[in-house]
DNA sequence: TATGAATGAGTATTCATTCAT
DNA sequence: GATGAATGAATACTCATTCAT
């Protein structure tokens, strides 16, 4: 707010005509760079640990502030959860909007360089873990499942009902079911966040792999 | 089921045909209907508020019993958590035994009759539910989760992967995706588990209806 | 282990006409071996964990009952703390009765075959353990304080003043300390309990030595 | 005591001779405060009910605190326990150096101006008290106890032993019961601290009446 | 008399949240 | 804005005691 005004005051000992070349009043840059520290300890914690048994002072621990500067951004545990999980929400959608595939390219092609290759750092992009926490957390935070179901599961599941209708119509694809369960092209990499995650994550399956295989199933090359 | 645990007193030797022997201390008939009270009091408990924030003490308001009591039967509320999901995994288990497809009856068809039909109460039956509550808190409890990857998932898979070979070998099926990745089966079914429990739980799906759609483009009719 | 203690009843499938040699009701023999069982158990459990620390529970299941059979014998676990140290008290006094000093017997020699004596199994009869009781509970037992002061500490000190004034008139005792406090002679008899029992069981004193040296010291032979 | 500790704020570099830097959260002073109405409230609470008994509401309350504070300072109820007689255990050692002797002092002599003297306040300082609670509560505190005997009781004995070596040099002492046995001569003393505190508190002992009468019996002055 | 299932008062402990500095 | 000491509601768990059988 008041840029360049204020000190971090630790580094103004300032006595008499001493003056910093900056002057006094928070600096906004900091603030940002604390929230984001704070968001980023508190995901961190999140994901391990499950809303209920992360803490607090935890949070503000792995940030490097203290235990009461969390709230000075998030009135409540809830609110730094929800806040945390909807900016990741946020920049964890898939895209395979209809209009980016080329003219007379097959669908299932379009599939292939679209959401297989988005599925390859499906984990070390953090999208299966964020997964994973409204999964486990979603029936405590509706608020949080509604964003996700908005934002990322029925933008999809719309592109791919279009989709599924132009394969129809090209002949890639024989019968309606798809049309009518769009969904059932996404289910597979369902399976493997969860797999990944809760059923067996000592022994990972490639999700990429595993949609690749379902779509050779539903949407056989060639 | 408890046959022999509970009829202590009716399998006593009685003398000239009349009252049992044991006829002091309380019964143990009373112990079984209590312990059954407060596993399912503690099963409802677990599957509205999750591990975490299930309380002990309405786990004995619901079971009618005091507080205290729970105790007597589960050490903890984690044992009597691990307690209740494991009776609860032991009876959920679809069977699919390739042994008992009929000669010559198609792949398909014997899934249609034996695992589409046990769909149909999947929700009702509480193995959704039960699916749910695994995911939820399985990050928490591994041990848990072990059974029912052992239990449930593991020999499931086998058996498809099993009648995924049948299927390639009677021509019904090509190419040896499901062979290789049996799970694709049954993503769907887990689709459905999460989008009826979590995702969109105001408009939930029917999850035989997604299989069998699921059944009908893997392995169509005819 | 209780295999034997427990069957009693087992062993009397009686039927008709199969009369024991005793009639029924209850046997009166019976009663207080189980009443002894109680409280030989119930010093164990209060010797090895303390007053607070001691399991009703427990103390039924070393005397091979059932948890509810002590509470037909004491009213609540004070009254059977109470009991079973009262009991022990009573069998553990130590005497030193004047009167039989032998006409002529310095006092040293007296005290040395009698009380000297005593002190060789303090540790072995379960007198030291009872001391020890009464000091760790005392505090919150006044009436167990009050018998064992009126039974043990009193009458003994009344003893060995009395003592004291024999030696100090025959010449074996100059001053009137021990007179004054006779307490002192058996002082060293409680630093052993203490030390034996708290301050370092690991290397336990023998107590008889320790107070001998203190007699050779206050009250030295010829 | 504290000094080094305490005045961190005092201590602070300050600039033109006003406040200090530090102008940020709590005072570390309160916090001192806090500890010490802590423990001393701790203390209290344990001499009057003892470990088990005592409850850590009302050491909260006693403090004039909150709950949860001294949980702040002390993890467990056991650790603040531990904590607080170790620290007092630290202060309650009677030193009779006998480095501390005046060259020809009479050991006899030594000891009535420095233990003697130590024995006056031995009530009123908390000495006894904390010995007391050693006795009661040693056996579920072992770690304690060790504290006690190398820090209290065997540097002691070790002191006596040189002064019972020194007094039988100088003819003061005929025998060697005291340097083999040099507990002897504090025996009385735990007479004392157990009659005063358990066996007739009603009628307390001057423990240094009785400790100045032994040492007329065993160290006759002249 | 004896039994042991059930009771529920009593307590240690946790941790989100507040607020004086 | 930032700090961290203090707060106190919330809860798991224990165990002496009761009483129907």
């Amino acid at each position: 707010m008041n840029a360049t005004t204020q000190n971090s005051r630790a580094d103004a000992p300032t006595c008499a005509g001493d003056k910093p070349t900056r002057a006094r009043g928070p600096s906004p840059e900091k603030t940002i760079q604390t929230r984001r520290a704070i968001t980023t300890a508190a995901l961190s914690e999140f994901l391990e640990k499950g809303f209920a048994n992360a803490i607090m002072e935890n949070v503000a621990k792995r940030a490097g502030v203290a235990k009461g500067t969390p709230y000075r951004y998030f009135a409540t545990k809830e609110a730094l959860f929800e806040g945390v999980v909807r900016e990741e929400i946020a920049g964890a959608f898939v895209d395979v909007n209809p209009a980016n595939r080329a003219p007379g390219e097959p669908v299932g092609a379009f599939l292939r360089r679209t959401m297989l290759v988005a599925m390859r750092d499906i984990e070390t992009k953090g999208r299966a873990s964020i997964a994973r926490l409204v999964l486990a957390e979603g029936g405590r935070f509706p608020a949080l499942v509604d964003i996700y179901r908005r934002e990322m599961i029925e933008p999809l599941v719309a592109q791919i009902r279009e989709l599924a209708i132009a394969a129809q119509a090209n002949g890639e694809l024989s019968g309606d079911r798809l049309v009518n369960y769009p969904q059932l092209l996404i289910a597979p990499i369902w399976y493997g966040i969860i797999y990944n995650g809760v059923l067996d994550p000592t022994h990972p399956q490639n999700i990429a792999d595993l949609f690749e295989a379902h779509l050779d199933m539903v949407l056989p090359r060639k």
